[in-house]
DNA sequence: GTAACTGCAAACCCTTTGCAGCCCC
DNA sequence: GGGGCTGCAAAGGGTTTGCAGTTAC
C-alpha cells in the first residue's frame, strides 16, 4: 500500500467513526501502520518528532485512547513493562512471543484459545469478551549475549 | 491451617531464604494467605490498616518485592489495570477468569499452553521463560446488573 | 459559527529511593 | 553491636486533565 492510499485509509478510517480529521491524527495511524507491531505511547510520539510533524505528547495519548475507544487500535500492556501499547487493530486475532532482551515481537498464527472461552463460559456462565495472551523469553541473539 | 501454625509456617519461609522475620512481613504473608487471590499493594496495605497493624505503603512495596525476588511470592499485572498484584507462590500454575464489573477472580485449572511453549520453541529457538493469560469478562451477577 | 480537537502545563497515580532511626540476629 | 529493615517524605515515570487557543466541519 502506498502512501497516498494509506492516506485515504486512514481518512475513512476516522470519517468511519465520525472523527475529524486531523493532520494529527492522520499521522499517528502513518505511524502505527509503519511500525506493524504494538509501540508504546513514547515511540510513536519519537517517531513523528523525527519526521518533523508538531505534536504534544498528551495528544498522542488522547488520540491513542480515542481510536482505542472506537475500536481502531488496540491497546496492549507487557508484563515486565508498565508501559501501555497500540497497534493497529487488525482482522485476525494474534498473539506474540516477545523477547524479553530486545523486544523483538514474533507473531504466533493460532489463538488456541477459542476452545477453553467456549468451555469456559459453559462452566460459569461468565460473558468473556477478551483475553491477553503473551510469551516471552529470548530470541537466539539474546540467548548468546547474555551468555 | 490455624493462625498458630500459618505463623510458624511464615516464619520457615523467611528464615528458609535468610530473610529477617519482622511483623510487618509477618503481617503481609498472613494477608496474601488469607486472601488467596493476587492482591494489588493498596488492597494489602489496607487490609493491613484496617487490622491496626502499623505500617507504611513503602514498606508494603520493599516487602512484597523482596518476597518476589525469592519467590516466595509471585507479581502478576491485569490488562485494564496497570497496577502490580502479588499472591503466595504456589506450586500450580494457574490463571484467571476476571470480572470487569467486580473484579471477582476465578481460578482456571488447566494451563493450555505447555504444548504451544514447546513448539514455539522449536520452530524459532526463542528461550521461553513465563506466559501470561488471562481470560475477561462479566460474571452473571454483572450482567444483570449492566442488563 | 461552533463543537471538536490540540498544546501546554500542572496534576495524578503508582512506584521507587535517600536517609535517619529502629530492631532482629 | 551491627547490618538489615522500617518510616517518612520527596522524587520518579507514565498517564490524565483543565483551560485557552486553534481547526475541521
Amino acid at each position: 500500500m502506498n502512501a497516498a492510499s494509506n492516506r485515504q485509509h486512514f481518512r475513512g478510517m476516522l470519517a468511519g467513526q465520525r472523527l475529524r480529521i486531523t493532520r494529527q491524527r492522520e499521522a499517528v495511524l502513518g505511524v502505527l501502520a509503519e511500525a506493524g507491531a504494538p509501540l508504546t505511547v513514547e515511540s510513536v510520539y519519537l517517531k513523528l518528532r523525527e519526521r518533523d510533524a508538531a505534536i504534544c505528547l498528551s495528544t498522542v495519548y488522547r488520540i491513542l485512547a480515542t481510536l482505542a475507544g472506537k475500536g481502531l487500535v488496540t491497546k496492549s500492556s507487557t508484563p515486565a513493562d508498565h508501559r501501555s501499547r497500540f497497534a493497529l487493530t487488525t482482522d485476525r486475532h494474534c498473539h506474540h512471543l516477545v523477547c524479553l532482551g530486545c523486544d523483538r515481537r514474533v507473531p504466533i498464527a493460532d489463538c488456541p484459545l477459542k476452545e477453553l472461552e467456549q468451555a469456559l463460559h459453559r462452566n460459569t456462565n461468565f460473558a468473556i469478551s477478551g483475553h491477553t495472551l503473551e510469551i516471552y523469553g529470548y530470541c537466539p541473539a539474546c540467548q548468546e549475549t547474555n551468555a
